[in-house]
DNA sequence: TGTACATCAGTGAACGCGCGTTCACTGATGTAC
DNA sequence: TGTACATCAGTGAACGCGCGTTCACTGATGTAC
């Protein structure tokens, strides 16, 4: 353990580096500090990361990975139908769980999205978002308004996560004294299944 | 002109931080870059600004003002039951228009909340997505209802600009090769109606 | 109308800081034979 | 089972860079009398 090779200096270095994300922020974020953090020295992290972009992305890798498991665990014992509720909760529960890796994962700048882990990534976490095949009548299942739905339900829960992290709902419109927040945020997430479908029903 | 004393630098810092900001992203929009483009020596702009969060929270509150006025023309000539979708298609060509100034004016931990301008700035525009006091019937319009609309529509129209401007839709979910994405955007931004209220009706 | 003086706006040299990167190195591990 | 050697993982000193900040300054403007 004590020997010149970490053994698993990777792994510990984004450990670090969600440390300091959560600690200062990202701005704080650099591979010297990284390397800080993790009790390495400071040229350690170039052997595994090429540069910060290339932390940055597997951070942000890792944090789609883990919004994937949150909405899988908020599906885990949900009927079909209510699944999609299900996966939007788990979004909510993840961005107030991890403010800052999420804010992160949307960091498109700083990140590289030719990085293969990055990429499957966030698409295996979006797939969550898209309507199953069997989730809607068959007739009505062209791709188009699959697409639509997808970009429309996407659109609506991401746009929550980030008003609700970065407290502008709560601090730029006044909440009521007796509201309950969480009850609020409930009511908001169920609106979510209004926006499917083309036509205005 | 060639004198001494600038006149309005004020506003010649922010434009040519804007310059930058389109030109090479928020990363490199710094007090002494700024001062570099407006051709002034770089300890000028802590007159004007007293650091990088001055400079850069007026910019957004520049941007808010800018997002106000989007809105409103778009607004112009509409009745008013369609006036929030004016609003909502002012927004989304606002953040297509300014991507960098959009997603600076969101970057929080960046901004001084505390500057008047900047939190005067932004509940001027965000005034304009909460539900007038005429728009629905009276005896439904309690204020927690109104909050909950509030922040539905702003989430929803806030997160398919973020993803828009990101690139995200049409990168991440591949777009069919006949979709008109124009068409596409205005379907997406229709369906901000259904939001509204707190029942299923 | 003039004069004195305070204030404002901008200059330019200098500083210390943390950063990423380069470089020659050292110790541990794996592999060919 | 041993030996030689290549490769891998991490070290530590040194570098140049752009940054924000401080400082003494200078020129222009405004104001009191």
């Amino acid at each position: 353990m004590a020997s010149y090779h970490h053994g698993s200096l990777r792994a510990a270095l984004l450990a670090a580096a969600e440390t300091i994300l959560q600690r200062e922020g990202i701005n704080a974020l650099t591979l010297r500090a990284a390397a800080r953090e993790a009790g390495v020295s400071h040229t350690a992290p170039a052997h595994h990361f090429n540069d910060l972009a290339g932390l940055l992305s597997a951070l942000a890798a890792l944090g789609f990975s883990r919004l994937h498991d949150f909405a899988r665990a908020e599906a885990g014992n949900v009927e079909i139908p209510d699944q999609l509720l299900a996966h939007a909760r788990g979004y909510i529960a993840f961005a107030r769980a991890h403010p800052e890796l999420f804010k992160l994962m949307f960091r498109s700048e700083r990140l590289d999205w030719d990085h293969p882990d990055l990429a499957s990534a966030a698409a295996h976490a979006y797939s969550l978002l898209t309507p199953a095949a069997g989730e809607r009548p068959a007739h009505i299942g062209h791709s188009q308004d699959a697409l639509a739905d997808t970009m429309a339900r996407w659109s609506y829960v991401h746009g929550l996560a980030m008003l609700l992290i970065d407290g502008r709902l709560s601090a730029g419109v006044s909440m009521s004294p007796g509201a309950d927040e969480d009850t609020l945020i409930a009511d908001l997430i169920k609106r979510l299944q209004r926006l499917d479908g083309r036509g205005h029903r």
